[in-house]
DNA sequence: GTTTAAATTAAACGATTGTTTAATTTTTGT
DNA sequence: ACAAAAATTAAACAATCGTTTAATTTAAAC
């Protein structure tokens, strides 16, 4: 589809940090061109105005995740070992992304521009779906409960995921994880265990 | 300490909405002025300035937050209702607060305003330790769990909540929660009950 | 090597930003 | 009723905003 030159995918990562930072309305165009090193009407060049610049950085990420773990349903594993791995999956890569979520969740949030994001809410769909499947199998398989309400889960990970990353300092005092190493460490750790296992406590009977 | 007059609560009260909808940076003194039908200067005269304003909204509306449960602590009820009081409670108040969580959300994140709130992170720890004293007495009278991490409860709370209010048309279409008061009916019964079930699985043997 | 297209630049554009001024109206205290 | 204080106003302020222009440099094509 749409694609993007090495100049413009430069423009694009340095612009998704200060977005993510200061938000789209806090961040001005000189400000991106000074970051980037590049001329103000650069911009306007290369992706026609500012707002048109926060959806190429959003087409340009989220692209990247459609495809995920569609080959996960088929794996010759229990539900459980599947759950896990989604959950793991799943946090990384909002980790990974978290700039990138951070802009999306304040873009769906804002009214002020009426940017709906029908790809986005598709690979939710997604998402949703195949964390459904593989609940159903285990459901069949009479591992879990049979009745659980599976559409809260993916909300439960991701918001639960950024309500701590957001407020970093608070849980770095709180847990004693001083350095940048240990706060990384504790979330890809602790905190995916900890979530596999409120999640599972939900599953499983 | 700071009090505010008639006035000046009712610029808070439609501010507070405007900064929840379209962020800080995204708002104009004159936006706020056209929709609280005062002059531009009056905002500079009531608060100083504009970021003023900002830190006046948040201080009226976070003070409030001071009392909330201490006296949770010493009802005469087993630590299993105190929990689930505790999560309805909690949750009711994010509902009902939930601009100025969408703002102090944002600000927290925002790398601009180098606002730290320590009044918000002395609430937050207040809260937390309620809570983790009744998980105390739960763990003495050996109805919950030895170990179970209390200090992401909160934040699934209120991460879980944010997530699933800020995707609200998404939700509307997955659980046909088509208008406004089933929308609500369902935060306040099946949301408050789907979460206390998820933490008390957490914390019950 | 010349021509054509693409990339980059500095400067300017009008519009909007937050804030201040100075004048006027309204309210208050006596 | 009058003086003082508070509230409100329209207008102007300089600064910054996103965007465009027109000129110049760089790269590509033949």
């Amino acid at each position: 589809m749409t694609e993007f030159n090495s100049k413009q995918i430069e423009i694009i990562n340095i612009t998704e940090k200060l977005f993510a930072e200061k938000g789209f309305d806090g961040t001005s165009i000189r400000e991106i061109a000074k970051a980037a090193e590049i001329n103000v009407a650069m911009v306007s060049y290369y992706f026609g105005s500012k707002e048109k610049l926060l959806e190429a950085i959003i087409l340009y990420r989220v692209s990247a995740f459609g495809v995920m773990l569609e080959n996960l349903q088929n794996e010759p594993i229990s539900p459980i070992e599947k759950v896990k791995k989604y959950i793991c999956f799943y946090i990384k890569r909002i980790y990974e992304n978290k700039d990138i979520y951070q802009i999306l969740h304040f873009e769906i949030v804002n009214q002020k521009r009426t940017s709906d994001f029908p790809f986005f809410s598709e690979i939710k769909r997604k998402n949703l779906q195949l964390l459904e499947n593989i609940i159903a199998e285990g459901k069949n398989s009479a591992i879990f409960k049979p009745k659980c309400n599976t559409v809260l889960i993916p909300t439960l990970i991701i918001g639960t995921f950024s309500q701590f990353y957001n407020n970093k300092k608070f849980y770095q005092e709180m847990l004693n994880l001083n350095d940048e190493a240990s706060f990384e460490h504790y979330i890809l750790n602790d905190f995916i265990e900890e979530i596999t296992n409120v999640i599972l406590g939900m599953l499983i009977k």
